[in-house]
DNA sequence: GCCAACGTTGGC
DNA sequence: GCCAACGTTGGC
């Protein structure tokens, strides 16, 4: 079993949003990385963070709950939809019937909300959250490994 | 295959 | 809104 982080901008899909919709299709990556990870590597059953990147005082940028992987990758259709925003022309020509998909996106399913989330000025503060991906400089990826030891301890943190 | 230009991400 | 960091593109 592994573990993950998953970014998505608060304003535009949230934790919220995932509980409401019990599960959704992780579209729109569009980074090769994080493509890979979700292709290659995400296996049903995987427990997932669910952060929020873009956050304000408010509602500051951190971890907001969890997930788990409830689908292996798939077709991300969204790439070959002119209307949408993360429509990717090139990839919509290198598609032959829907089985050479350049995107792929895997499904999550929402497990619980935390009251207060895990901010990143916290994850960045904690000596046992030290190495965690997320808080690394000039990190992009969103959708990105993360170890056993931090999963645990951001189960703990928020209990 | 190098690398400058450009666009995007995301913290602040 | 600023800007650093990064990925991608495209000229050569």
């Amino acid at each position: 079993m592994k573990y993950w982080l998953i970014k998505s901008e608060g304003s535009c899909y949230s934790i919220a949003d995932l509980q409401k919709d019990g599960t959704t299709a992780w579209t729109g990556v569009r980074n090769y990385q994080a493509r890979n990870f979700m292709r290659d590597e995400m296996k049903v059953g995987d427990l997932v963070l669910f952060y929020h990147s873009n956050g304000d005082t408010e509602a500051p940028a951190g971890i907001y709950g969890i997930a788990k992987v409830s689908g292996l990758a798939h077709a991300d259709m969204t790439a070959f939809d002119p209307k949408d925003e993360h429509y990717d022309a090139r990839a919509a020509e290198l598609n032959v019937d829907g089985k050479a998909p350049v995107w792929v996106c895997a499904d999550v399913a929402f497990m619980r909300a935390f009251d207060k989330p895990v901010s990143l000025a916290e994850i960045k503060l904690d000596p046992k959250l030290s190495g965690m991906l997320v808080a690394k400089r000039g990190q992009r990826l969103s959708v990105m490994p993360v170890s056993e030891k931090h999963f645990r301890r951001i189960k703990e943190l928020r209990p």
